[in-house]
DNA sequence: CCGCATCCCGGTGGATACTG
DNA sequence: CAGTATCCACCGGGATGCGG
């Protein structure tokens, strides 16, 4: 095995990589249940995020194929983003992350 | 809910907040069968990490709580690390990852 | 309504070298 | 064998503003 890049050779470092924006998780598991426009999106997230960076995460979810961009040609503009099917099949380990990240929060509530 | 900041609020955006650095996926994976000392990881780790890098990985995890660090007193020196409670927990994460991670190189393959 | 071009800034990872 | 101290380069995220 070629130790060099293990990117596309082992799954953990593959998914490392794809999960490294800092709103990743949080927007799959916002599209996790059907097609949300971007101000909808941008609405169900922490105030903090910007609009810029808002659509930036989204495009390189797109560019890794875990979502899909469909552009609707009306005045206004309007755009829905959605899981892919690989996209979809995420959910697994969305539940998986979701119960460990409550367990995780308890224990950091009674470690404080 | 307070949009302001969800670390420690939504699961989701905790663990985000965890899983950040660049080798924490790998680096639960390769502990997760028991304890490892520094260099043997380093070894079972792609060569590009440096001594350095691998350290403030394993301290990063420390801190967050998800493993720990063993130091035997005696010459030559002696560290193991393994899972804490919480960060033993995660396997179940690991697994879907690992699946996931599996399917989504095989999507890559395809698609090239 | 949505995206992009810029600029800026901080964090994080990598390289090197030195301690116990 | 393991860790720490520095320094540096890079990248990603935030802010702002324009364009379609």
């Amino acid at each position: 095995m070629d130790k060099k890049d293990l990117f596309g050779i082992c799954p953990y470092v593959t998914s490392q990589k794809v999960l490294s924006g800092k709103w990743s998780i949080y927007l799959l598991y916002l599209l996790k249940d059907g097609p949300v426009r971007f101000n909808e999106l941008k609405r169900m997230m922490p105030e903090e995020i910007t609009h810029t960076t808002l659509s930036r995460q989204l495009k390189s979810l797109e560019d890794e194929g875990l979502i899909v961009r469909k552009e609707y040609s009306q005045i206004p503009p309007k755009v829905e983003y959605f899981l892919s099917e690989i996209g979809d099949k995420f959910d697994k380990v969305l539940i998986a992350l979701g119960e460990w990240g409550d367990e995780y929060i308890h224990f950091l509530e009674e470690k404080a």
